[in-house]
DNA sequence: TACAGGAATTGTAGCGCTACAAAATTCAGT
DNA sequence: ACTGAATTTTGTAGCGCTACAATTCCTGTA
């Protein structure tokens, strides 16, 4: 049987020190200012650190040094592929700057507050969050301690940074496209329930669209997030109960623009002629149904990348608290507009 | 200009203990031990603690106690949707343990040793990984650090301890639901490449299977797994040009059988009348697809739950190395057989 | 050969916390 | 009031590491 955890010796700088014939803090210095050591020490030291697996505490260094190399991230769901992209750019960036990335999955506001709590306790480097909404207590708390924080997908007015679009944009510009495509009825899918700033932005953004161009402004239907593609046939018979001339329909995710060109193909609609569609994210499946769906790429990736320089930049004494970077987004024009 | 993130005083257990009268050991006592100290005392440590924010910091903690409450998962896509059930269930159970999680991406071995490196520098109080194949350096240290580690999906012979089920008998299960639907040329879709044991196992479960019943044993083809839903089409075009009477088709993952189902819609053949579809995963589109996707269901929840208790109970002791638990799956009967 | 000046190495002290043991306080039962 | 035990509180030492200053080791030049 073999020994518990615990009981394991545990290796040390201060082996590795001995084995390799030098003082701990060469060891020390072998690995966070490799350059201060001459070529054939440093060869020595990771020889021996190499030959006991030796792994450098990070808890030990964090509290030395009161510096981490650390960032967390509180994500809210990864059911979304949006988040899987925002996510490999973060990836990507920590890998970059010598960083590390570890993630908490939030689904609730007490849940983020939770996840923050958490990187605060481990003394993370920077903190990345998702919306502009969380927890009281949780922001009283982040500024307190000042760590580095980023909201993202959000556009504006951050407690300390951010990074995203503007969903009002975005929603006028495919609403714009849907009125160059010749759709003068057009609906309008949104989440009902306490859902997150970034949706109940757009609402306005369509109605002030439609108004200005002299249009029925009020097709708007609320489905529940958790309806998954079956929100979609429920939209399209509702919003077809309020006007049966419906020619366009924007919806909140390619998800849901999924189940309504399931539904329009069971009412042999054809797509865009009697019904243009716009999806909303570029998921994967965006590109995979027939007909292949026109949607709103929100430059994920570019996103990730980007709150993690932010907070990089910030611990490196540059980058202003209240700073907001603005990463687009683009519209992938398929076949259902 | 505010002041950068390191020049703030930081809140510690001093000043909380300051604040409330007592002494710092004190402090730490009603945080770890809160029956330990009298409730007036603790009401007053804790009022102090609000009052100024503070967090312990678990590093210092870590440190001094040689002990952890964090546990680390490497998760090597969030794509996948029972990944996601998977981490919700290893959510759940560190939440009823009073553990925290914290997750790592890794699509890559390479990527996966490095997110094992920083887990143990981190000095995490156990590690989970996806799948039984690592590079041999990451197993090696964890063997060195004796780490509690769960490979997960997976169903025997690790290096440490397993929670999983087969995927062997699970395609087993599926080939008998075929055959027992009237289906006698079944073909098989697989990942080619160098995809991970769990999908190659699953190769000879079907030949035996079907060999068994002295059926056609070859109807295997290989897509790739950055296809997605694209790699329905090409499958079923594959495999009719092998038998072009195929009656039965069993899919790698819920979206392969989705582009499956796609192309078959476009082909105007009726599921399961001219073809039966198995699925694997039971992904959310399963259900919302017509004709509604039979699939397989892995339990994924289950599985995130015990690999947390594994850890958590070797840990307080108990828990053999070499522990397997079969966590089992459920076949989801719906439409498309 | 001596020595300034840079390169490389090494003690020292302490980061914030907890295990452990010792000390102080409270309590019950005489 | 007094005692022994139980409850509650508190020093002490040290976890593994790094900042910083001090020391030692080199090299080239006078």
């Amino acid at each position: 049987m073999s020994k518990a955890y615990e009981e394991k010796t545990p290796v040390t700088m201060q082996s590795v020190a001995v084995m390799a014939g030098v003082s701990p803090m060469t060891v020390s210095n072998t690995f966070r200012y490799p350059e201060r050591v001459h070529a054939e020490t440093r060869r020595k030291v990771l020889l021996a650190a190499a030959e006991l697996g030796y792994i450098p505490n990070h808890a030990a260094g964090n509290l030395a040094s009161g510096q981490s190399r650390v960032i967390g991230a509180v994500i809210p769901s990864i059911k979304n592929s949006s988040f899987y992209k925002y996510v490999r750019g973060m990836q990507e960036a920590v890998a970059d700057l010598g960083y590390e990335l570890i993630l908490k999955l939030a689904d609730t506001q007490q849940q983020e507050a939770a996840a923050i709590q958490t990187f605060i306790g481990l003394r993370v480097a920077g903190i990345t969050l998702v919306g502009d909404e969380h927890e009281k207590d949780a922001v009283e708390l982040l500024r307190k301690t000042g760590v580095p924080v980023v909201e993202s997908w959000v556009h504006h007015a951050p407690f300390d940074m951010a990074v995203g679009y503007s969903s009002a944009e975005a929603t006028q510009a495919m609403i714009a496209l849907l009125l160059e495509a010749g759709c003068r009825r057009i609906g309008f899918v949104g989440y009902g329930g306490s859902v997150s700033h970034r949706f109940r932005e757009r609402v306005p953004a369509f109605e002030a669209s439609l108004k200005a161009r002299g249009l029925r402004s009020d097709l708007i239907y609320l489905v529940d997030e958790a309806d998954g593609f079956g929100a979609g046939p429920k939209a399209l018979e509702g919003l077809c109960g309020m006007d049966p001339a419906l020619d366009g329909l924007l919806c909140p995710t390619d998800i849901i623009a999924a189940g309504v060109l399931f539904e329009c193909s069971r009412r042999g609609w054809k797509v865009p002629e009697r019904l243009a569609v716009a999806g909303w994210g570029d998921y994967e499946i965006a590109s995979e149904i027939t007909p292949r769906l026109t949607t709103l790429q929100p430059n994920a990736e570019d996103m990730g990348r980007h709150a993690i320089r932010m907070i990089v930049e910030r611990v490196r004494g540059a980058g202003e608290p209240g700073h907001v970077r603005n990463t687009g987004f683009q519209i992938v024009r398929r076949d259902s507009i």
